[in-house]
DNA sequence: CAGCATCCGCTTTGATACTG
DNA sequence: CAGTATCAAAGCGGATGCTG
């Protein structure tokens, strides 16, 4: 008799800790490898297409992030929708229930600042990963003068730093009117932007800085 | 001769995500499979033995639970020491680094709050557990008012809610003089605490609760 | 090219047995 | 009590191939 071979398809058994457990619960759902880090991407970018998470997870193997997707669909955290007229795609898009866990990110990505400031080796960078820590720890120093926005350079995507009535949101792309523009080495922009480096000491290391000085003291972390 | 058994020891090579982001560098260490239920055992425990996290994680290898507990003190997480005179045993206790991971744990088990509700099915349960839920949610509603204990006894080993100056907080052990008493399964004892469900019908499914019945109001949810 | 699926070799995990 | 030893099964990483 011939054994059964592809049986249940794409659908895995899910090798869950079987515990009435809000942690291992969701540790069920989110806990799987490069599964917190697809939905840090889909965080910082907002709805975007298979290869744009794809660029932001250098290493990941392409069928893991298919599978991943699927999963995350699966649990009501992300879902696929038809894009726009222009363009004929489909975009990821997280559910509340995906966007609920920012926080999660958050506190993670808190935690795990400390573990950061060593060296890179041969570590992978994008950009746009330098929008948590910023989001996390700069603040409007002036609330009330007129906003401003500071553009940074330090890879593939530029991105930009701007208040707007009195928190500090960062995100992917250019400022219209930048009030400064720091250019550099990931590291040291992020020592710039964090009060941990003064822009004098950075521009020996190769960092550039143009414009107003006191747009970084504006948003200077506490 | 004697062949020597120890050579590779303890060191893994250790399967990073090699990318320089804060959340990646945290899942680097606590986003392997089991780890952060350790440390949910410990911050809930407090210090213990091995045998008493092992005991809170049903299912685990013991082997894994070994090797997770090694990578745990490597990364600065925990460290072991040895019991005061009365036992002779080692205690594992997490470091400020790994009492840090409480607003992970809770950031984590808030949001899977909300897939806990539907079944238990072949769960496993501990009612320790409760202690997380419970920390999270119940508030005290009459700081000023002298404060008061409720025993909850719903699985192995009893725990109890104290009030202390506006705080509620949850540990595993008996109370000396509970103001109530609340006994029976998991959920439905849950439902009861979170305000979901009122005593009258719970005591209908098998739950008995002695004692004040404003002692349950005191420590309701917002 | 975007968005996967398949195959293969290696690593991690799970279950159990055994030891100081 | 606190682990180590062993081994099968599942998961993962990398390469490659297929389809609209």
């Amino acid at each position: 008799m011939v054994t059964q071979k592809r049986v249940r398809a794409n659908t895995r058994p899910r090798r869950g800790y079987g515990q009435y457990c809000a942690l291992a619960k969701a540790l069920d759902v989110i806990g799987d490898r490069w599964t917190l880090l697809i939905v840090r991407e889909l965080l910082l970018r907002g709805p975007c297409r298979y290869t744009d998470v794809r660029n932001g997870l250098p290493g990941i193997a392409t069928n893991l992030l298919a599978e991943r997707l699927r999963e995350l669909e699966a649990t009501g955290i992300l879902r696929r929708e038809d894009a726009p007229p222009p363009v004929a795609t489909t975009l990821l898009r997280l559910t509340a229930r995906g966007e609920a866990l920012r926080s999660v990110v958050h506190a993670i990505g808190r935690w795990g600042g400390s573990l950061l400031g060593e060296q890179i080796k041969d570590d992978a960078f994008c950009s746009h990963w330098l929008a948590m820590p910023l989001d996390l720890y700069l603040t409007d120093r002036a609330p009330k003068r007129p906003p401003i926005a500071i553009e940074v350079r330090s890879g593939d995507e530029p991105i930009v730093i701007e208040t707007a009535n009195g928190a500090v949101r960062t995100r992917i792309g250019r400022a219209a009117n930048p009030d400064a523009v720091l250019t550099g080495p990931a590291p040291l922009v992020l020592r710039v932007l964090m009060g941990k480096l003064t822009v004098g000491e950075a521009k020996t290391h190769g960092v550039r800085y143009v414009g107003d000085p006191r747009a970084l003291q504006r948003v200077r972390p506490v």
